[in-house]
DNA sequence: CTCCGGAATGAATCTCAGTTCATTAATGAA
DNA sequence: TTCATTAATGAACTGAGATTCATTCCGGAG
């Protein structure tokens, strides 16, 4: 059945999500998926697409979800940018597909190169929206390439903080070379919904008290980057 | 004698520079250093705190030249700003002490919490000449340690596009993640010709038409980022 | 010259997690 | 009901690589 398939997906995603990828075992995500060990690999041919195939899964819900934005065409390049850096960072912050450990924490090469890939994609459509405001004479003349992979560490970094609040160490007897061997209780916090809504999901009204205002600091910050400083001042916020 | 742990510490930065972190496994540290396998454990209680201290103190390093620049105080806080971030990203795209991999590339849980706590430290200095330039009535109101953080990302993001071109894949299977595995017996198969020589780093002396322009460009993206759009206009370039 | 103590050695050991596969259970057609 | 085909199972296997440790080596004291 096709549908253990789309468990041990998602017993992958919620596993790295709450216990980090270090503690994302074959046999853990299968215990999660209830399946067996070995059923892993009817679905999977290794352990390496199998998150490689998530991790795809869960860029693309969120880059289908930027770009939505992005192709508003008849919004002014600025304003696109701080307004698809800002959902970006709201669905991050409530946990909604994304999550610290996704965006951060490495998992093997194989598998890394995947977030690479997808950092890379949401940089292109930064840079693309960059080029769109130059051509529009919205924006001074920069290098869209740089800016857009810039505003993209940025808001990413900027989230790194707020976010790990919710994602304790993960940690694993690993490094021994240090004091601490972490291990505060596992995670297991964040409910995790079974699963988001489709990619159409916008930011939505009332929030957190300070998750709004996280958002649109972020967001300040990249609309300023790029637009803030030889621009004409005709696009106020 | 004390010489061999400079060595062995030595041969693992230059190992995970040249190399990746992947390809870097205790016996070929060694082998670099010159010494034996097992003698690297009469250094350092194990593999994961070598690499911690290396990676320590190659962060240590670039921090300190960052923070020497914020210390400037004599010079407005978004001069140094953007000093600081063309000079970071101008060392590390010659080499100097950075690199690719150590940036980027994920090394173990326990080694990763060194980078972790690097970058943190970063937008620390960041945040603090943030506040500084709010204080002196320079910069208009933000938050100073989002915006700290946001400009370490902006600036490592961008960087690992210019890095990556001179850092060889890690290889160790592809994307796909399928069987077959590399790694022909020996791993030692890399030459790695014995010489280290200094921290400086042999780069090849391509020039860099462009390295100035990068670094340029990365160091108005942060300025705008921070004073380039309330603040007063005193400040041109 | 011979004898210690500690450092160096590197092959052997140990661990651990990904992968395999012989076996069992389930489904459904004859 | 019975057989055949496919999916599931999970214990055993395997390989990679970190760690260990019995042994060798070396410099200096007696």
């Amino acid at each position: 059945m096709a549908d253990s398939r789309r468990r041990i997906l998602e017993a992958a995603r919620v596993v790295v999500a709450e216990q980090g990828y270090a503690a994302a075992q074959v046999a853990v995500v299968a215990s999660v998926a209830d399946v067996a060990t070995g059923s892993v690999y009817r679905h999977f041919p290794s352990k390496a697409s199998l998150f490689a195939e998530m991790l795809r899964a869960v860029c693309d819900r969120e880059l289908a979800v930027v770009r939505a934005i992005a192709d508003e065409r008849d919004r002014p390049a600025l304003e696109r940018i701080g307004d698809a850096v800002a959902t970006f960072a709201d669905r991050a912050l409530r946990g909604e597909g994304l999550a610290y450990a996704v965006i951060v924490e490495p998992m093997d090469p194989g598998v890394d190169q995947v977030r690479l890939a997808a950092r890379a994609r949401l940089a292109e459509v930064f840079g693309g929206l960059i080029e769109e405001g130059m051509a529009a004479g919205q924006l001074a003349a920069q290098d869209a390439g740089l800016r857009g992979a810039a505003v993209v560490g940025a808001m990413l970094e900027a989230l790194v903080a707020p976010l790990s609040r919710r994602a304790a160490a993960t940690a694993t007897g690993g490094g021994a070379g240090y004091p601490g061997g972490r291990r505060p209780g596992t995670t297991t916090a964040t409910p995790m919904d079974s699963d988001a809504g489709t990619p159409g999901g916008r930011r939505t009204g009332a929030a957190a008290p300070d998750r709004e205002a996280i958002t649109e600091e972020i967001a300040a910050f990249c609309r300023a980057a790029v637009g803030g400083f030889p621009a004409q001042k005709e696009d106020r916020k």
